[in-house]
RNA sequence: GCCAUUGUAGCUCAGUUGGCCAGAGCGGCUGAUUUGUAAUCAGCGGGUCGGGGGUUCGAAUCCCUCCAAUGGCUCCA
């Protein structure tokens, strides 16, 4: 056997070297310049040690410490670093996992008193100091036995537990800085140098022992880390910029909703302000799904309990439902969702093949009890408003409805400006079937392709999700970010192939035989609580026309001009536009930074000249003044812009 | 629900180890000014210090408890 491997670069070249060669000894042997700045190695597309070993031909990359790859391992190394640091300051720690994730890393750790931030201080002065040394990060393999017991008598036994349910063909290997050893799968920078001092500790938070809620809470310490302090500042500036966009802040400023004690918590108060939001979709959702075909109707908010037995949403999901309330002997509960409402209507006539496709329609508020912890501005609420309806179709008819659906919420982003989404096809997990998901394993199977192809002929791009389907059927989800990073589902489309036969709801087909239609759930909009939560943030504040509560404001210079601005006030306000008049006793200056601050798009401006040439002054946010214009033409303008939904 | 943090005026925040009637800026109201594209000046009002209980001569400050919000974990029809 040969003591010779080839080495092949990304430019093509090769070269030979000895079996065995370190990565760093052939970045040495291209230059020493380069084995300087090299700090890991990519093997066959996996990223190693520098210092690994290359027992075979390989295709290698050297990686310098500006590449983008380095990050992740960056991170992992003061993950490291962090643990060592808490465990040389607080001894009674044990540490658990701690990965690198996006924008930094975290470290689980279990101890009887969990940490606070106040601790922050000195752990991260310790972790300079452990950097400042500069040990190397080194590697051993260890056998199972070996590792089991140096954890075993350190009184590490989260780890013992991790090594015990480790696949029996993996490598054991242990990272060492210095004195100090995690294991640990790797690769790891060099040494601990390389970490630099561009990282920050950032929050602590609670965690499950393996995500695990029936386990025991570790304490979780969250950290960013970046190559140099340009980024990390670049970093903690885009936090604090997206900070502004909040819903929250924004909803108190502009007045769009308020949330009361006394009420409850996860309770929005829509103010009028907001409700004009709500309004505004809700007319564009009614114009969408009168084109295509869909019938509004409506339907109680609370309902006997039989009905959710019948659909299954009690033995699913009654711990998300509020409590039972007792009416005259029955049990009633909220309305959690719509969906056996509108099987009720469905069923409330005979329906043959010719009526189907039925779309039901409805605007109406369900009630869902969140645990406490889950409530979140806007974004997690327990009363929400809903655009929802129900597709009943025959089997032949899926494909193209369901499509319908999918294409329905791509115009609507477009009507948004929404770039930024994601579609995710969840599908069911057969080990829960009977379970979690209704046990009809052909029917999944059968549904699942038909979901896919439809998805696959609309050319529409999609990722698949496993285990993740609702419990009567596949679903499409769709995701997008809000401001602050947080990933949510906007709008979702699910199908339903075991709930209608379950309310013996049916059609009878052209050969005059009764048949189960197929039901599709849908909600593009998600609900007006969440969507309009995420619309605040990706437009921080600053709606299209057509959705500003307050469209315009009217400016006097002096109150010589009240009287004109009055009529123009008039004018506007037959048109149909929302509008103020901001009539206080300031100057002009004053006034229009009030409008600036307010977000209103659009400011009329009246002073001597307009009144005498019998125009307005017209300054619009981020345009700045726009001269003197017509005030018919201005209208006409206006008017259309807000007709088409201009962003 | 779990872990941690936080809760002072409509908003943003001060309030040293417990100690004079709890403060500021912005907003609001009143008056003066009659204003040309992001803040005119002056005066005034506004607080059960999240609720309740306790320790103390004395609590916004310390302790207990409940509520709520926030950051995570878990969950999401």
């Amino acid at each position: 056997m040969s003591n010779k491997i080839n080495i092949t670069f990304p430019d093509g070249n090769s070269k030979e070297f000895n079996k065995n060669v370190t990565g760093y000894e052939v970045a040495y042997d291209i230059s020493p310049s380069l084995a300087k700045q090299a700090v890991l190695i990519e093997i066959n597309g996996d990223i190693k040690d520098l210092h690994s070993i290359i027992e075979h031909d390989s295709i290698l990359k050297i990686i310098k410490k500006d590449a983008d790859s380095v990050l992740e391992v960056l991170r992992h190394d003061c993950a490291h670093v962090m643990a060592e640091a808490v465990q040389e300051l607080f001894p009674d720690t044990q540490v658990t996992i701690g990965p690198a994730i996006d924008n930094g890393f975290y470290y689980d750790f279990a101890r009887k008193q969990p940490f606070t931030t106040d601790d922050f201080e000195s752990i991260e002065n310790k972790m300079h100091e452990i950097i400042s040394k500069g040990s190397e990060f080194r590697r051993e393999v260890w056998t199972r036995e070996k590792a089991i017991d140096f954890f075993k008598q350190k009184g590490e036994f989260y780890k013992v537990e991790i090594i015990k349910d480790l696949p029996d063909d993996e490598e054991l290997s242990i990272y060492f800085q210095g004195e100090w050893l995690d294991l640990c799968r790797g690769p790891h920078l060099p040494s601990t140098k390389h970490i630099g001092k561009s990282f920050k500790l950032m929050k602590v938070a609670g965690a499950y022992w393996r995500g695990n809620e029936n386990n025991e809470m570790l304490t979780r310490i969250y950290g960013t880390a970046w190559r140099n302090d340009k980024e990390l500042r670049k970093y903690l500036n885009m936090l604090k910029e997206a900070e502004k966009r909040d819903h929250r802040k924004i909803g108190r400023e502009m007045k769009l909703f308020s949330f009361d004690d006394e009420v409850g918590s996860g309770l929005p108060l829509w103010l009028p302000n907001g409700t004009i939001i709500i309004d505004e979709l809700e007319k564009l959702a009614k114009e969408t799904e009168t084109k295509a075909g869909y019938d509004r109707v409506k339907t109680p908010h609370i309902t006997k309990s039989s009905l959710y037995e019948k659909s299954g949403h009690l033995s699913h999901y009654e711990d998300s439902m509020f409590p039972a309330m007792d009416v005259d002997g029955n049990k009633y509960y909220l309305k959690p969702m719509n969906c056996p409402h509108h099987h009720k209507i469905y069923a409330s006539l005979p329906r043959t093949y010719k009526e189907l496709p039925i779309r039901l329609s409805e605007y109406g508020t369900c009630y869902r009890y969140e645990k406490s912890g889950q409530l979140f501005g806007l974004m997690r609420v327990r009363s929400m408003q809903m655009n929802d309806a129900h597709i009943y179709c025959t089997e032949e008819q899926f494909k193209g409805e369901f499509l319908a659906v999918c294409n329905m919420y791509l115009e609507y982003f477009k009507i948004f400006g929404i770039e930024k989404y994601e579609m995710r096809l969840s599908l069911h997990d057969k080990e829960k079937l009977g379970d979690k998901y209704v046990d009809e394993p052909e029917l999944w199977i059968k549904t699942e392709n038909l979901v896919r192809e439809a998805l696959v002929e609309g050319g529409l791009n999609f990722t698949e999700i496993p285990g993740e389907a609702a419990f009567y059927g596949p679903k499409i989800d769709v995701q997008v970010w809000s401001a602050i990073g947080r990933e949510f589902t906007l709008a979702t489309n699910q199908v339903d192939f075991a709930i209608p036969s379950r309310f013996d709801l049916s059609y009878i087909d052209k050969s005059n035989k009764s048949q189960v239609p197929l039901c599709i759930h849908r909600a593009p909009l998600g609900t007006h609580e969440r969507f309009i939560g995420f619309l605040i943030e990706h437009f921080a504040g600053n709606f299209p026309l057509w959705l500003s509560p307050v469209q315009m404001v009217i400016i006097p210079i002096s109150e010589k001009f009240n009287d004109y601005c009055m009529t123009i006030f008039s004018r506007l306000k037959l048109e149909g536009i929302r509008l103020k008049i901001d009539n206080r006793n300031e100057k002009m200056g004053a006034k229009i930074r009030t409008a600036e601050i307010d977000k209103i798009p659009i400011m009329i401006i009246i002073g001597e000249n307009e009144v005498n040439n019998n125009v307005i002054s017209v300054r619009r946010k981020f345009q700045g003044d726009l001269g003197k214009l017509d005030l018919d033409n201005f209208i006409e303008n206006i008017k259309l812009e807000i007709s088409s939904r201009n962003l």
